[in-house]
DNA sequence: AAGGTTAATTGAATAGCACTCGATATTATC
DNA sequence: GATAATATCGAGTGCTATTCAATTAACCTT
């Protein structure tokens, strides 16, 4: 791509743009009618540029389409860390259960990209880039659990990759058994309930004991005592709102 | 296809066999070179007919594809049945073991049957069947869940479908990160843990009965889930607020 | 069993599409 | 401004799923 002569400035730019251009249109058609679906015809008038421009950028139809899922999964890359960032809550609890809402919805809202993520998984070589991103994204899960072991909320001995792999894992499942679902008798089943349980079920699972207590009912006792205050908060707001 | 006469056992016989020849011979080529990489013709030649022929069977090569997978997810399905009328163990927790277990070498043997499964949903209407197919096949963990709450060994106040979405989901997305580990650097992360780790996680979120149980019944998990379900009602009432 | 009617089978022809390549236009370099 | 290098183009190529007119086999009636 850059050759012993590195072009004008403007020449670069004009490039990048017109690559961005390929990569903005190849998206949108691919949404639209999916891999087998997309025409490169198509792409390249959307481009505005002619069907043959498109190799010279990229060397086949599936490696646009890897572009085009990196990009893809950078995006929510960083969108999950702005979640993350934005999140006011600053115990662990409160922030995951942020990312459960973010990672539920947005698995359903592209379901086609995320199912075409693993169906390319048939061209061999170009798969590793792919992965990488992965890699990326669910590393924003990673940090936010290793910090909780840090800070102590969390166990110790927890295991992070099964502590990632039931995270990921079953909200991805949710969120296909929620679009099915839909699409039999339309009735919608609520996603709060998944976010709710997937929290509850760390918090049970992975919760560090408070400081030398064994006994379980202590737990129990402390969890009482939270719902308690919750219950007041409850009360004071809706009380407020009135 | 009945008209006033019946066909003569042997013609009927014959048809059959025929789509046998056609089923098992397209498996065989949609398993060795995907989806894409299957010629139609060799399809055609490896069951002994022409290659129009198929077209009076199956509509289209998508469809075609369709049956191979129908037929592989029944075979699952009579497998996972199997595996659950020869474990001996006949508590829950001993036959979830074994489903997890079986379900987590399937998923990573015919990991690409199983995402071309999910890849299929561009053609439209005849996902639906597809999905009839699945359902009966996460039925087998259904009756085992339901008959676990029936003996008294689980929570009677837990809910199937998020367990179906835990136990299936986090079982596919460990099965990933399995191949992709492996695919990585060739290190065999084994499997034994995750399965373990699921049981773990089951018996201390769904057993009736787990040790620190209070007076009334209560539990560590449904105390959590009801701080879960406060917390976001004090969530909502605060940005209602602002 | 012969003739007639329907159904099944075939593979050569069709059509759609990703991708190539020689020709053309644009830009860089002196 | 001339020449080399690079980028762009879109008509052609090659490969496949799919169709369809012709052929064969099965079945029915008398």
């Amino acid at each position: 791509m850059a050759s012993k002569a590195i072009p004008s400035e403007t020449q670069r730019a004009k490039l990048e743009r017109k690559e961005r251009a390929i990569l903005e249109a190849a998206r949108t058609i691919f949404v639209n009618h999916g891999f087998d679906g997309a025409r490169m015809q198509e792409i390249a008038r959307r481009a505005g540029i002619g069907e043959g421009t498109i190799y010279s950028y990229y060397d086949s139809k599936a490696e646009l389409m890897l572009a085009v899922l990196q990009q893809f999964w950078d995006g929510l890359t960083l969108e999950a860390e702005d979640v993350m960032a934005a999140e006011q809550a600053t115990d662990f609890f409160g922030r995951l259960r942020a990312l459960a809402h973010y990672h539920l919805n947005t698995v359903i809202v592209n379901a086609d990209f995320i199912n075409l993520t693993f169906a390319l998984r048939r061209n061999n070589s170009e798969v590793s880039v792919s992965r990488d991103h992965l890699r990326h994204y669910v590393a924003v899960f990673d940090r936010l659990f290793l910090r909780g072991q840090d800070r102590g909320e969390l166990r110790a001995d927890a295991v992070l990759w099964q502590a990632r792999d039931i995270f990921y894992g079953s909200l991805e499942y949710s969120a296909r058994s929620i679009e099915m679902t839909m699409e039999a008798d339309r009735s919608t089943r609520d996603q709060q309930p998944v976010v709710d349980d997937m929290v509850a079920l760390f918090r049970a699972h992975y919760a560090a004991h408070p400081e030398g207590e064994a006994a379980d009912g202590t737990t129990l006792a402390a969890l009482s005592r939270q719902i308690e205050q919750l219950t007041e908060k409850v009360d004071t707001l809706a009380s407020r709102l009135s």
